[in-house]
DNA sequence: AACAATAATAGGAATTATTACTATTTATAA
DNA sequence: TTATAAATAGTAATAATTCCTATTATTGTT
């Protein structure tokens, strides 16, 4: 993967975030740096981000997000203003208890929680 | 809810397969018993019986799969065949946990762990 | 520094999944 | 049996994403 201007700068505004932006979002941030960037630069360089490991993609209903957080890790969604939360919820033991159970070869474990997040208390 | 011949054999095709199927595969099944059947009246008929809480909608990647099993359970998702199998991870305990620990009124818990189905044992 | 190979890009077209619109049909309650 | 409103077909519209192609940029090699 040879360096492209375009691609540390996604990368910077995926980093510079905890809102699990989509790739919308991250086209509107880039365009305020680079006027004449694409979506589909956009969607090109979150793939190659993703392929070396240095973003995460997170499926959130039927749109992705993207992710700096590569440690394993879980998501709280509210289900009134749509944040998504981070929390780590299980280790690797999980894993193991699977795989037993149902001879499933088990590489990542994917958890959201739907509920209502704290900023809704009444 | 008014009844209709469409929505009763839309949910007899859901309920008749345990492969998750998608709302285009539903539609497919459906022509063959009613030929002039339109996918919109699947989509809005997937919509309402979701509603009356008769099947689950589950979202795989980008793409919305219907679920008759109402039990709550999870997914093992094989990321060779694209297969999901259903398990039973977690009991109840675990929404109060979260409740505890994060402030977080849990409705539901989804999860989906990715890895190898035993087809593809080598 | 100039060059060659090829990865990256812009801009737009194409695709896929899904929802919205509207005139017509159908279920059902009075 | 008729009035009502829900359900529908057929199609247009939308949203997210991928694909295509001519041009541009990076980088290893002269």
């Amino acid at each position: 993967m040879r360096f492209s201007h375009k691609r540390e700068a996604i990368q910077e505004i995926v980093y510079g975030t905890n809102s699990h932006p989509t790739a919308d979002w991250i086209f509107q941030k880039a365009k305020v740096k680079i006027p004449n960037i694409s979506l589909g630069t956009v969607y090109r360089n979150l793939k190659q981000l993703d392929d070396a490991q240095l973003i995460n993609t997170i499926y959130d209903g039927n749109i992705a997000r993207y992710d700096w957080n590569r440690e394993p890790h879980d998501h709280l969604k509210c289900k009134i203003c749509g944040d998504l939360i981070d929390v780590q919820l299980f280790d690797d033991q999980i894993r193991n208890t699977i795989k037993k159970q149902y001879k499933f070869e088990a590489d990542d474990v994917l958890m959201t929680i739907i509920g209502t997040c704290h900023k809704h208390n009444k």
